[in-house]
DNA sequence: CAGTATCCACCTCGATACTG
DNA sequence: CAGTATCGAGGTGGATACTG
């Protein structure tokens, strides 16, 4: 796979891209690119990663942590994240039960990733806001 | 919104993370934070991006650079961005009709994080198909 | 506390056909 | 070329109930 791209300068002078900037041998598993953007994509991964980098927590901790979460989709959650090799799973056989987080090594490498989104979301939401309401009211 | 968190020191002596880092005022829109993560988080954006980042883009040119996406999904794709203020829209008055999309700045500075993103994305592609293998092993 | 199991509403996406 | 319209399969996520 490669990230790059090719410019041509038309007659007319123009300049246009020819070629695929993003261009895989097997565009069914796009690179690899969508196995990391299947888990920022649904709806809490990001949320829990955001948390998590924060230090080691527990399931209760982190469901209070992320407002709405139910318990079937922050297991589910912490499941992908665990098999992607995000984070690591500690149980302790007490009783009851009682379960830490925290991200691996490369959990934490994502981290300024997720991080830099959020802020540009934060630091763009009116904007995008703003364009929203422009649009809608052009329709 | 803030982004931050707050560490406590337990008896124990364990360090533990008692507030939520991202805290909203309003849990609903959550922070705006869904705003970019959906537009992320949805199958051909990125791609999208990523192509018109190298420059301005014709309609069929985007869906010969985007291997696999529909007419639907890439007009679809197209409006949500478009309404997002990310991606520019201009119709040429020819026939057959002529559109030329182009990032909008603020979809510029989205770029360098998509980019990021891409480029962390193929640097673990390995390390997180080895992780899976582990864990289905292991299940 | 930390889950699992089940059911279901919704939404996304792909395929296909048609249009200016 | 650059779309729109419609249909239908599949997957995601919420609610609820139950368990070790």
């Amino acid at each position: 796979m490669s990230v790059g791209h090719t410019e041509v300068t038309t007659p007319e002078g123009r300049r246009v891209i020819t070629d695929p900037v993003i261009s895989c041998e097997t565009p069914q598993d796009e690179c690899g690119v969508r196995d990391v953007l299947d888990r920022l994509g649904d709806k809490w991964s990001v949320y829990v990663v955001v948390e998590l980098a924060a230090g080691v927590k527990r399931f209760r901790q982190l469901q209070r942590a992320v407002p709405g979460i139910s318990q079937r989709m922050l297991t589910l959650t912490l499941r992908r994240l665990e098999r992607d090799g995000l984070v690591d799973r500690t149980v302790y056989p007490t009783v009851p039960a009682q379960v830490e987080y925290e991200l691996t090594a490369m959990g934490h490498s994502l981290t300024h990733l997720v991080k830099a989104l959020a802020d540009w979301s934060i630091g763009h939401r009116d904007a995008i806001a703003q364009a929203r309401r422009d649009w809608d009211a052009a329709q």
